[in-house]
DNA sequence: GCCTATTAGTTTGATATCAAACTAAATACA
DNA sequence: TGTATTTAGTTTGATATCAAACTAATAGGC
């Protein structure tokens, strides 16, 4: 009955994916690696070169936090940074072969982590629960 | 289509919803109250008094954070620590005179937030939404 | 072609957060 | 009753995060 509720409900499951992820990462020896973390490599995969404001956009951080996370990855030997040879200002991030092999296993981590976030709810559900948190999304 | 993206949107609007509380809240002369320390003013104007633990439970914060997040609430005279005389390893907390008058302020700023939040959501959505969401929770 | 404004990214300082180690107190059990 | 275990909370150390200040480089207007 408490529709503010759904705010609790909001911020639990999104928890619960979280640690689902990370806890999936972790088993599969990549610990260490936070959801920002993973969202950067996620974006790198499907485009190969990111500016740090790209990136910063794509994960909705601020872009002294991307970084912090990306020098991370950095360290841990997954991407490169590199300035941009026209416009000096601009930095490049992109995976190195390390990182690029992390394809697979992010894919299987996300497939499982839909299988268990969406058991029991219909299609039509999901696009119910779509249509209607993105109406919630436009009004902010 | 991507069902993907509901993960991603859970995560923006519950976002957009901290900061939106955050800044109503900073707007009416709370500065530096997050939204972790104002589920704690919250829980306290529910139930006068609550030990540390059932703080963490409540917020669903780790109890070395509890303690962190109390002590700042201590240091802003909205709370007070208290010693159990019976059980001396218990610690109560509870509101002051000054955490109590957040009461009319933490109303309205629930109740804005919910305006907005639901603005355009009709009672069989949002009923919707917290089935499809509640059931989604159980799944972790 | 200069000075100014803008832009991209980094550094710094502060806070929230967690996990692990720790402390102190209560409980169990032998 | 005395030791071992459990429990409540704090401290410590590490990381993520943001905002503000800063640096370096480009772009714009005169």
């Amino acid at each position: 009955m408490e529709t503010r509720d759904v705010i609790s409900l909001i911020s639990k499951i999104r928890e619960k994916v979280n640690r689902f992820i990370v806890a999936e990462l972790a088993e599969n020896g990549l610990e260490g690696i936070g959801t920002s973390h993973g969202d950067i490599i996620y974006a790198l995969l499907r485009t190969p070169r990111l500016t740090m404001a790209e990136i910063s956009q794509r994960i909705h951080k601020d872009k002294s936090t991307v970084t912090a996370l990306v020098d991370k990855l950095v360290r841990l030997g997954y991407v490169v940074k590199e300035r941009d040879q026209v416009d000096a200002r601009v930095v490049y991030v992109a995976l190195t072969g390390k990182g690029r092999e992390l394809e697979s296993l992010f894919e299987a981590v996300s497939q499982d982590m839909l299988n268990v976030f969406y058991r029991n709810v219909s299609e039509q559900e999901q696009q119910e629960l779509l249509r209607i948190l993105e109406k919630i999304h436009r009004n902010f």
